[in-house]
RNA sequence: GGAGAGGUGCGAGAGUGGCCGAAUCGGACGGUCUCGAAAACCGUAGUCGGGGUAACUCGACCGUGGGUUCGAAUCCCACCCUCUCCGCCA
């Protein structure tokens, strides 16, 4: 989102920005439409001047006593007036948001340029595959056969890309949710917030879901209210319409909630197994910085994500998305890639961004400078967020990379404490 | 869900039709005083938008959106939210 006056005086320059990322955008009914804008303006700001000096002279006739009769029809017809160029201001005021609400965030200089994940930069590599004795196994065969997942009774009960666990299965969910929680609140310094995983629109809205996505989104037949398709959207909302104060920043909060996606559009894509589900369990990190230290925040919040992943002895890549690939709001994204054998590849466990002051603008986060700066004048924060992880996605990593080949599975180390101790999944 | 009360600036709180963008108190900031601090005293401060290089100037904003009126924080309507009581519930 941006300011409507900077829009207007860099349209051209933000135009040329954004390349094919603003390919969607109606850029000349944006020009139109500003140009207008500040036309209808003043206008209807000069009759409102003419309207306040006229009521004045008003009640001054009226204090003296003096007949006002002609005053107060001039000022009824100049009312009137108004009402007439009123109207289609408004009209353009809201055609011009709505279209400016669709403008996609400038990628930042370090982005590399390109259209879809081909062209999406490998930036780091970490440990190793494991060494599996015989051919990998997929996650769904593995805990199936172990009787943990359990995905026919749950399209029975709701419908495709639903899943049941159970047992050690939905032991082992919940162990990587407080291992993960307890990492990054004891280690990393974030306060845990347990969100709504319901939300209205303004919040939607707010970090960038709404108005273009809304076909992603599962919302109630009987209230405007939308379930979260990530704790971003309730964590970064938390401070819409507030002023944090400097000392406050940066902001570190961590959030478990389930997420819910509709996949529109990715039919035929993962249909087995759990990668892509309209329910699944996530960590989330979000972070709220002042301007200038928001991309120093996101090599750190990166960095805390890989930490979950290196204290699970998972292989993984982190890759810098190509300006193509990156979604509407964020200027920047690194996507942490954990490695499955039985895709032979790396599939993303963990998206990180820097969205500079684009949420912060929709939202109305602000922040003041500390009391007595010189020449110090609010300003937007920035936001960040990352997974830190996708807990499923997690669990299939562990199934898949810890499989032994008398069909168990092997604990690592670090879950053990939140699995009773155990070290192993055998059949139950 | 039913009945009642209420939503005003950083906080408390006044204002019920005309220099009210808003009294007063508190807090914040700057200054005087002090070795320093406290106290006291003096002073400064909202947000958004239009015009202007700037000084500045104009408009909007008292929960949100409409309406009445020459003129609305103040009157009317709808909605949202908060509090109290009743009902229901985890």
């Amino acid at each position: 989102m941006y300011d409507l006056r900077v829009l207007r005086d860099n349209l051209r320059s933000i135009r040329d920005q954004l390349g094919p990322r603003g390919k969607d955008v109606a850029w000349e009914d944006i020009q139109r439409l500003s140009d207008e804008r500040r036309a209808r303006t003043a206008q209807v700001e000069d009759l409102r001047h003419q309207l306040k000096k006229g009521s004045d002279e008003v009640a001054r006739l009226k204090r003296d006593k003096r007949p006002a009769d002609e005053a107060m029809a001039a000022m009824k017809a100049l009312g009137e007036r108004i009402k007439g160029v009123e109207e289609p201001l408004r009209t353009v005021e809201e055609e011009l948001a709505a279209l400016a609400l669709r403008i996609p965030n400038i990628p930042h200089t370090s982005v590399p340029e390109g259209n879809d994940a081909a062209d999406n930069v490998e930036v780091r590599r970490w440990g190793n595959p494991p060494l599996l004795t015989g051919p990998p196994r997929t996650h769904w065969d593995v805990g199936e056969a172990l009787g943990i997942l359990d995905f026919d009774r749950a399209v029975r009960m709701a419908k495709a890309r639903f899943a049941v666990l159970t047992g050690a299965g939905a032991r082992l969910e919940r162990a990587l949710i407080n291992y993960m929680l307890d990492l990054h609140t004891e280690r990393h310094g974030y306060r845990e917030v347990l969100p709504p995983l319901l939300v209205n629109r303004a919040a939607m809205t707010g970090t960038g879901q709404l108005p273009k996505f809304e076909e992603d989104l599962f919302r109630l037949r009987d209230e405007d209210l939308f379930l979260i398709p990530t704790a971003e959207v309730p964590v970064t909302n938390l401070f819409r319409e507030e002023f944090l104060t400097e000392e406050s920043l940066p902001a570190r909060y961590t959030a478990y909630t389930p997420c819910f996606r509709r996949e529109a559009g990715s039919y035929g894509k993962d249909t087995r197994g759990l990668i892509r589900l309209h329910q699944f369990n996530k960590v989330e990190l979000v972070a709220f910085t002042q301007p200038d230290q928001s991309y120093d925040e996101l090599e750190r919040l990166t960095a805390h994500a890989e930490a979950v992943l290196q204290g699970l002895g998972l292989h993984y890549r982190v890759v810098a998305l190509c300006a193509g690939d990156m979604g509407f709001s964020a200027a920047k994204t690194y996507d942490i890639e954990v490695w499955l054998p039985s895709q032979d590849t790396f599939r993303e466990i963990s998206s990180c961004s820097n969205f500079e002051s684009f949420q912060a603008r929709r939202a109305n986060i602000r922040y003041r400078p500390k009391a007595g700066k010189k020449d110090a004048k609010s300003d937007f924060v920035h936001t960040l967020n990352g997974s830190g992880l996708a807990v499923g996605r997690t669990l299939v990593a562990i199934l898949e990379n810890y499989q032994q080949s008398d069909g168990s599975v092997m604990i690592p180390p670090a879950l053990r404490p939140y699995m009773g101790g155990r070290d192993q999944i055998t059949k139950e």
